[in-house]
RNA sequence: GGUGGAGUGGCCGAGAGGCGAGGCAACGGCCUGCAAAGCCGUGUACACGGGUUCAAAUCCCGUCUCCACCUCCA
């Protein structure tokens, strides 16, 4: 069976075929540097985590991924001078934040991350290419801006299937030397009153990249003229995308063969902004909710569909986690070898139906259900057997419980600390056994009670009383 | 004005002509000394109005509502 994807340009689902047999390039729009992420802001990186994970897992491509950093724009500068901030600083501990998010929330790292403002010649280069086909011009006002001249163009629109004639002009877009309100800059003249580091000698004067080209001469430098993927935000479409495809098609690059656009995190109905506060950003939620429930969360919805984030949302998340999460510990020891297993054929289908990871889910979920049915019957060996698959397909989804990153801090003290634990708690469950044993409930529950107080549950299983730390309701 | 997307049970969400995906919550049962966890059961959902069909949440026509983008937003 093969993949199908939803391919933005053709409006349709259509089987994926790489150009290369074995290999996939994907470039994904990553984040301008502004601000501290949220969670909006990080769903389009799980999301094509996820597919990167199907690419290599399911389909056996050898996946080059790469995430730009838009290092340079106006709002960086505006903002790290309203702050009194060099604009580099600025970036970089955002670019460095958001890495962490990432990191937190298991995306794995991308093959390579390039910046923006190292790819200067890049775009020069590109820049010389439109001028010489006819579709660039630096601006006859002397600012050393370089436009592109979307008029001499005929596709410009067909990413977002929209006619020139029909689009508005910016209200806001200042007209300076462009030749039409619509043509958007490759290139930005160095300003009065800009950092003089905020710009690069060109054969056009000093000055910094506009928003899209660095985008066009990345991908190319890194996955070539042509490649597979280009993923990003549905509001990147317009005009970001739209603008990207427009330049390197005119300069005679093939570009992107899909692309892939995730739509949003909403609250109250409205695209989650940047100006909501702190409650939403990522280093927030994760002092109450574990990475994994968190990820769970955004993951756990068709990449093109919106999640409307509520209260309840995130702790109905966990549950599901601790759900899975529960069956495989009781179903499978920690000494055990990693077995891998093919996945359940209804996993694969889903995944291959452009990603459909709400009816993958369903399948982990009814094979978790068959094997805590087993561990009733006491069929230990059909137990393990499912919870391996179980096991595949959440690694797939980027959400196994037993992924050791999920443990955190795993530094030397918290593990000597959950060991000094372990020795305290056993000691307890051993008291409260023989109590038991003696049917002396009173002081079993008072054992039980004073563990709970401490924030520590106890089950009681057929080989014994487990003991673990449920996740914190007092949030 | 142009271009896309969406309306499914208490909630979140798949599906796309005929058997009620799955999760969360609730209720009942089993198990348990009691719990917890788990398992079993309980729902008469598809925005509205027409139509096609033996059969429509799914197809057709019309209507309503919501969201996004239209030049520096994931």
């Amino acid at each position: 069976m093969s993949l199908r994807l939803y391919d933005t340009a053709a409006r349709e689902l259509r089987d994926f075929e790489p150009l290369h047999d074995d290999r996939v390039g994907l470039y994904i729009c990553g984040l301008t540097t502004q601000g501290a992420p949220h969670i909006g802001h990080i769903r389009f990186a799980v999301a094509f985590d996820i597919l990167r994970r199907w690419l290599a897992t399911g389909h056996g491509y050898d996946v080059t991924l790469v995430r730009n950093v838009t290092d340079i724009d106006d709002k960086i500068l505006a903002k790290s001078a309203g702050a009194g901030r060099e604009w580099w600083a600025w970036s970089y501990q955002f670019e460095r934040e958001t890495s962490e998010a990432l990191e937190l929330l298991g995306v794995l790292p991308a093959t390579y991350e390039p910046r923006a403002t190292g790819h200067i010649p890049e775009m020069v280069e590109l820049i010389e290419a439109l001028i010489a086909a006819g579709h660039a011009y630096v601006a006859e006002d002397g600012s050393g801006d370089v436009y592109f001249d979307v008029k001499s163009y005929a596709a410009y629109g067909e990413l977002t299937h929209q006619r020139l004639d029909d689009m508005e002009p910016a209200q806001d877009a200042d007209p300076r030397g462009k030749r039409d309100p619509r043509d958007f800059a490759l290139w930005k003249g160095h300003k009065e009153g800009e950092p003089e580091s905020a710009s690069w000698p060109t054969p056009y004067g000093r000055g910094r990249p506009g928003w899209h080209l660095e985008c066009s001469a990345m991908a190319r430098k890194y996955l070539g003229d042509t490649f597979d993927i280009h993923g990003g935000g549905v509001d990147l479409r317009f005009p970001h995308h739209e603008n990207e495809q427009a330049q390197s098609h005119a300069a005679g690059l093939g570009f992107a063969r899909y692309w892939l656009h995730n739509a949003w995190v909403t609250i109250g109905g409205e695209k989650m902004s940047k100006s909501l506060g702190n409650s939403l950003m990522v280093s927030e939620i994760t002092k109450t909710v574990r990475p994994i429930a968190l990820r769970y969360y955004l993951s756990a919805v068709n990449y093109r569909s919106t999640i409307e984030y509520h209260e309840g949302s995130l702790p109905e998340a966990e549950a599901a986690v601790e759900r899975i999460e529960g069956f495989l510990r009781r179903a499978l020891d920690d000494e055990q070898e990693v077995q891998a297993t093919p996945l359940p054929g209804d996993f694969a289908a889903a995944m291959d139906d452009d990603l459909n990871v709400s009816g993958a889910l369903a399948v982990v979920h009814e094979t978790v259900r068959a094997g805590n049915t087993a561990l009733d019957e006491g069929d230990d060996d059909e137990a393990a057997r499912l919870a391996w698959l179980v096991v595949g397909m959440t690694e797939v989804l980027g959400v196994n419980p037993l992924d050791p990153r999920w443990n955190g801090t795993s530094s030397r003290t918290a593990d000597d600390a959950m060991s000094a634990l372990d020795a305290l708690v056993t000691t307890r469950l051993a008291e409260r056994e023989s109590a038991r044993a003696a049917r002396d409930f009173e002081t079993a529950d008072l054992v039980r009670d004073q563990l709970t107080a401490a924030g520590i549950a106890v089950e009681d299983t057929a080989s014994g009383a487990r003991w673990s730390l449920p996740r914190r309701t007092d949030a």
